[in-house]
DNA sequence: ATAAATATTTAGACGAGTCTAAAAAAATAT
DNA sequence: ATATTTTTTTAGACTCGTCTAAATATTTAT
């Protein structure tokens, strides 16, 4: 059984590497656990001894199968709990991060059955962001950046990208919501800044940065 | 904050001692905790320096009014997860402990409230046991040992004390369950066994034992 | 091709929580 | 009252995850 820290590291390897697709360097790994390439080092030794990663010195390191289904299993479950949080106890978006974080060591595989189906086998979380089911399978969506998005182009919001509190808040502000429809009427040359109208005729302009942070169905 | 090690001491600690009536003695907690007197003893340190608990050596420690409102709110939060576990996921009675005892340990005192309006602010768990409200006042409940229930006097089974899911399954085999009406038609001399009527007509003998870890109604 | 800068690993230490073995105190028996 | 047994504490060691400082490998710049 996986410790709390090596499911947390497992997860952050499985995310810097898109899943999979390429090797996780040891200094990007420590900026995203908040720790020093020290300790990661020492980590990745004891990952590695569990076959979870395999590592090559200096060249940083890959996920293994067995490693990518763990950290599936987590993914799950943070995004399990992060909807029952919104949908049934009525917290807001961009407050249920942290608690996720903490309730997705919990191990039951029970209670995340029964929770899956408590929620109705929900496939994406609060933030747009597809939840693996019972066997690491992640439903295929196609998406865009909203950055990408053509000119006068009908479209919908899909997910957000990084959902930090302060960036879920302006969008609640601004009136962006997951499943909200969006079409791009300008790109400001100057600074990359778009004028978009949402669902109602309503229009904003937001940043280039806010942009790239959104995804669109195509 | 505490570690979550600490959070199960003072739980055990708090127990033990019949919610803070009387001192705890160090191999009384190792035994409870699973574990050695001399880790006890470094433990009982560090919550002595944090006035969890007061200590005197070798004559066992007494919690002190800031422990025990600790050791409720861990109580309130493990009974109130038991609960959700049991009324909207579906588990049974005797598979919601395990997990209640990693949930106690989630930190969100908003999660806690949240959960509490979800199950429409519960007053026992699915043993019987009182939650503390969100003050750590708990519900005063009359009730006496199976065992000491007068002969045909009507009774209402209303807690188990030890809940053990050997014991629980057992009790679902037999018919109780919290809540059935009960009554004892005869105490045998020889093994304090007893010959009780449930709701229904149902006569069943249990032994003294069983009836010792039952709680009813006066 | 060599030097400078950057990234990674190793070495050694620390705190939390645990353990075993030994010492000390308290309770019990004679 | 003394000796024996039981309980508790202390001493020293171990694992896990972390850190800083130093050593080493790799990459980039000249
Ligand atoms: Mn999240
Ligand atoms: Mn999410
Ligand atoms: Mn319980
Ligand atoms: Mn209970």
């Amino acid at each position: 059984m996986l410790s709390f820290t090596e499911e947390n590291y497992l997860k952050s390897i499985y995310h810097l590497s898109n899943g999979g697709s390429k090797a996780v360097l040891t200094n990007e790994l420590a900026e995203s656990m908040n720790t020093k390439a020290a300790s990661v080092t020492d980590m990745i030794k004891k990952l590695s001894a569990k076959s979870l990663i395999s590592y090559e010195k200096y060249y940083g390191v890959k996920i293994t199968k067995q490693g990518k289904a763990e950290a599936l299993t987590i993914i799950r479950k943070h995004r399990l709990w992060e909807t029952f949080l919104v949908s049934k106890l009525g917290f807001n978006w961009d407050e249920v991060h942290d608690v996720a974080e903490q309730l997705e060591h919990i191990q039951s595989a029970l209670l995340i059955e029964k929770l899956d189906e408590f929620l109705g086998y929900p496939t994406a979380d609060p933030h747009g962001h597809s939840i693996p089911d019972k066997h690491g399978k992640i439903k295929a969506v196609r998406h865009i950046l909203l950055t990408d998005l053509l000119l006068k182009k009908k479209s919908t919001v899909q997910s957000v990208k990084q959902g930090s509190p302060s960036f879920l808040q302006y969008l609640n502000k601004i009136g962006i919501y997951i499943g909200v429809g969006i079409m791009v009427l300008e790109r400001v040359e100057f600074d990359g800044s778009l004028e978009i109208q949402l669902d109602g005729k309503k229009k904003v302009f937001i940043s280039r940065d806010a942009a790239s942070n959104l995804m669109v169905t195509e």
